[in-house]
DNA sequence: GCTTCTAGGTGTCCGATATACACTAAGTGG
DNA sequence: CCACTTAGTGTATATCGGACACCTAGAAGC
């Protein structure tokens, strides 16, 4: 089967750039590529766009296909299409940042994965492509999307503490907050429930958990209400 | 000619929402398309984009064959590609966003513009395809930039008084502002040169022009500086 | 040339917000 | 029971943002 067109197209791909929180540590979900070109490379997962589909769902089934992972988040990050970026030809990828509690996934590799694991974020190893440059482009999406809305909650299992939360935002900001003031804004914020239950098993005081008020949030949204952090 | 893929293949396309300012208003530059489909109705300028051709050169090219305007600000809005925005087949488009000095350009139509007119970009025409969703991405973009960059003043001419800048910013922000409010802020940036040349022709006190240091502007970048109104 | 009209230009006070900063409490492990 | 580690908590100060009103300059109209 053959496809023909009065004028040239370029290929349209979407990739997604996956972020996840795993001991401390910001991490991204990489792809072992399992066909030409950048046979054997890491690389985001992504792939062509079908017929009719829209982005965002091709990112999501590309996503799913090639490492199981289903993200609760998935926000456009923009188009990159410099030529030469893929060596098969002119090709226009559309990338997204996805969220996942890492928790919540066993990543499995398939199709045309041949490997899928997770990275730290600030240090991946070569990527195919330019994917580089796209993760670098997520990257600062994060550091913006961390303080204006409540992200950091896609990230982190259902309970978390309050220092988990606050090491996971330094971790994308890349900058140390102070305890207290980051505590007193939780507290101004009022989007966090305490769920009377404490850590376990650890060798220290152990810290209260707590759960992020979704529903509570939607209504202050519609009140004209800013997150901030 | 005709071109031959193994798989079915989207079509690219890039679309300009290009802001200017005339009268105390926000303008957006529209086309009348003067080719099937939608012909005869208003749109953004846009078109395919080339063989390896990056996708900032597309829209620009675009801009410049439709309505012989040649922006100085060209920012990537986004890619839209919901299945059927486009009648033709399954279309991807990225967006841009181009700020242009309007008493720079005189707009002729060419190629399959029928026509090009400055719009209110607060009260547009409907619009062909899904331009009118692309136009409201674009609005929401711009208030978010105008509070963080100095984007006002290319949308201004090189020489301009305060208050100009202020309704400008108002008219995008669609809010009023405070006028002394306002003035501090902006001396607090120290980011305008005063002329020493005041408005000429009107009936009343006259006001100082001003233009704006956009080498203080780079430089303080560098060094961390945050704009912000 | 006097009056009127219009926008230009300017400063202070107050409340809210952001930052800097240090000690006691609780729980585990040895 | 001692040592270690992190949890949890409050105050003082500087900074920023927002509200607010009057005099001035210049042109137009009479």
């Amino acid at each position: 089967m053959s496809y023909t067109y009065d004028f040239p197209r370029p290929s349209v791909t979407v990739d997604a750039v996956v972020f996840g929180y795993e001991e401390s540590e910001l991490r991204v979900l990489l792809i072992e590529r399992g066909e030409d070109p950048f046979l054997g490379a890491w690389a985001l997962p992504g792939g062509f766009i079908g017929v009719d589909e829209d982005l965002g769902d091709a990112a999501q089934r590309e996503l799913e296909e090639e490492t199981g992972v289903k993200p609760l988040v998935l926000e456009q990050l923009g188009a990159f299409g410099t030529p030469g970026r893929d060596p098969r030809g002119h090709t226009v990828t559309v990338a997204f940042v996805a969220l996942v509690k890492l928790g919540d996934h066993a990543v499995r590799a398939a199709t045309d994965a041949a490997d899928a694991r997770w990275y730290p974020a600030n240090n991946p190893p070569d990527l195919a492509f330019d994917h580089r440059e796209i993760l670098e482009a997520a990257r600062v999406h994060m550091i913006e999307a961390v303080r204006t809305r409540p992200v950091g909650f896609d990230l982190l299992p259902r309970d978390f503490t309050q220092t988990q939360l606050q090491t996971l935002i330094e971790s994308i900001l890349g900058e140390e907050l102070d305890k207290r003031n980051f505590r007193k804004k939780l507290q101004a914020l009022d989007l966090l429930t305490p769920t009377g239950e404490y850590e376990t098993g650890v060798a220290r005081r152990a810290a209260q958990l707590y759960r992020f008020d979704a529903k509570r949030y939607k209504r202050l949204l519609k009140e004209g209400f800013q997150f901030r952090l």
